[in-house]
DNA sequence: AAGAGTAAGTTACTAAATGTAACCATATGA
DNA sequence: TCATATGGTTACATTTAGTAACTTACTCTT
């Protein structure tokens, strides 16, 4: 039974990271007081942790040139997602007034230490990728 | 400039592992070959995280119960994405054919070594939220 | 036997997010 | 004069997500 020790060690380690983040695990208190679902609010689109990622390769990166890496993108939803990454401070822009307009975005030191941790998941994600392939697959055929 | 230099080789690390995930860094080849936009689609909508971190805490819930907790959410939706998280392989659904009926949900072992992952980036977010508030505050203000 | 309750969802409808494609200012080079 | 370039914005269409009422199949109460 060992095992099941060890198992059930690491679940209640699990457990009460868990309740910390949330602040409370109890439904009847008001969720505005979870930070956990504000700041996950930001990961919650489609496109930004893309363009985190890519703003962690190239440290500079301007809008045109971003916006090809980030396949798939429209230059509305670009300059949206870059408005909220700049004003969460993820982000920063840097404008040059020449003719024509040069604007540099990067990430700020907070940005980079965001990116640090999302090297983290993503890289466990990569590492992980067959078992999800699999996974799908069992379900797809069944 | 010593620790410039230590920046430096961090930021070509992290850009080693960025470019490992992409599998390449480059917009000409296209993104159907890149498995991290495949695998972050999973986390990029606003519910599954939760659900997954509550089921991190709670060993077992039923669809009621999860309901209560991922407070906000609709029938539809978290039918949906229990639906979408089980044939990912995070999710495991047992259900027993007594009246009513009840269906019990937990994770995975996978689904459990991922919130271990989680765990770490979400305590990340809780310690840096006073700077994500901070930095909301600066553009709101400006 | 009619009516209420229960669990785990569906369904039809509405609202919000995202995508598309054309447009703008300002200037340069052919 | 016309095409090109940058860094967007705007109006509109489409897709995705959210809401609230409903369903099934049975039990328990009156």
């Amino acid at each position: 039974m060992e095992k099941e020790t060890i198992v059930d060690n690491q679940h209640i380690k699990n457990a009460k990271k868990i309740k910390n983040m949330f602040g409370h695990i109890d439904y009847r208190n008001p969720p505005e007081l979870c930070t956990i679902r504000d700041v996950l609010s930001l990961s919650s689109d489609k496109w930004s942790i893309l363009i985190i990622l890519y703003l962690g390769y190239f440290p500079i990166l301007r809008f045109n040139k971003l916006k090809k890496y980030v396949y798939g993108i429209s230059n509305k939803v670009l300059s949206e997602r870059l408005k909220a990454l700049e004003s969460n401070g993820y982000v920063h822009r840097e404008m040059y007034p020449e003719v024509p307009i040069r604007v540099e975005y990067s990430l700020t030191s907070f940005g980079k230490n965001y990116v640090e941790k999302l090297i983290e998941l993503t890289e466990w994600m990569q590492l992980n990728n067959p078992t999800i392939l699999a996974n799908k697959e069992k379900f797809h055929i069944k």
